[in-house]
DNA sequence: CTAAACGTTCACGTTGGCGTGAAGGTCAAG
DNA sequence: CTTGACCTTCACGCCAACGTGAACGTTTAG
């Protein structure tokens, strides 16, 4: 599968695929013209990504993450050992966002439901 | 109180304070120097535009939704109402961004407790 | 009166995750 | 053999929320 095929598979752009190579998230193996060239693993890859970058983090975070998550997280893959502190640091900034996020969530809701009160009188 | 006050108060800097105004979020008096001059009320202000950036809102929508956010969204302001559909849109947005964050949680719980488990062998 | 400690307005720098050409190489089809 | 649809590597652009001086005015304490 060359980038353009992944990147219809994945719904990513063909330059964040490549971005994400720069930054050694997601490493194809090489034709001998130099095109990339990705396997199903890497479709799977590239979905995990997309959701660690969703949550907010960043790619050199993502690319140490990756490696350990092996068929759904039951096994931790070697040398992963050593970044637990660093997952749960960013385990403690996730919890924080989730709150920040409750709070602004309820403070919309409330805004809302006023106005449709007012606006049904 | 001038801004470097604000700025001790809020624990924000001056700087960002100046930008808020920039955007419309926090404006201040003037003094006949040109001198900011702000109140009690704007205290205030700065937690909620702090709140609402940290949920990932942009300063624009924060400036549509301060004037909404009269006594902790009992009421809700005059203009408020023609606002409802974006303010509805963003809490969708803040919902699946909830959802993201809880996964990545999960995976990273897993990760970590797995790793504290090959730890303790 | 003077110096320090404030304040002001530009205006450019930073960070991350890409978008968007530019300039050119590769490859299968006609 | 040429066209066109791919691919490659630069390399600059963008956006948001500020940081960081620069150059200069204001206020207050001694």
């Amino acid at each position: 599968m060359r980038i353009s095929a992944l990147a219809r598979r994945t719904g990513v752009s063909a330059r964040a695929l490549r971005y994400y190579e720069e930054k050694g998230l997601l490493v194809p193996e090489r034709t001998s013209a130099g095109y990339r060239v990705y396997t199903e693993e890497h479709v799977e890859t590239v979905r995990r990504i997309r959701i660690l970058l969703a949550a907010g983090l960043n790619s050199d975070m993502v690319r140490e993450i990756l490696p350990c998550m092996v068929a759904d997280g039951e096994f931790l893959a070697p040398g992963c050992e050593d970044l637990i502190a660093e997952f749960e640091r960013e385990l403690q900034r996730i919890d924080t966002q989730i709150a920040e996020l409750h709070d602004v969530r309820s403070a919309l809701t409330g805004i809302i439901t006023a106005g449709k009160a007012l606006a049904s009188r």
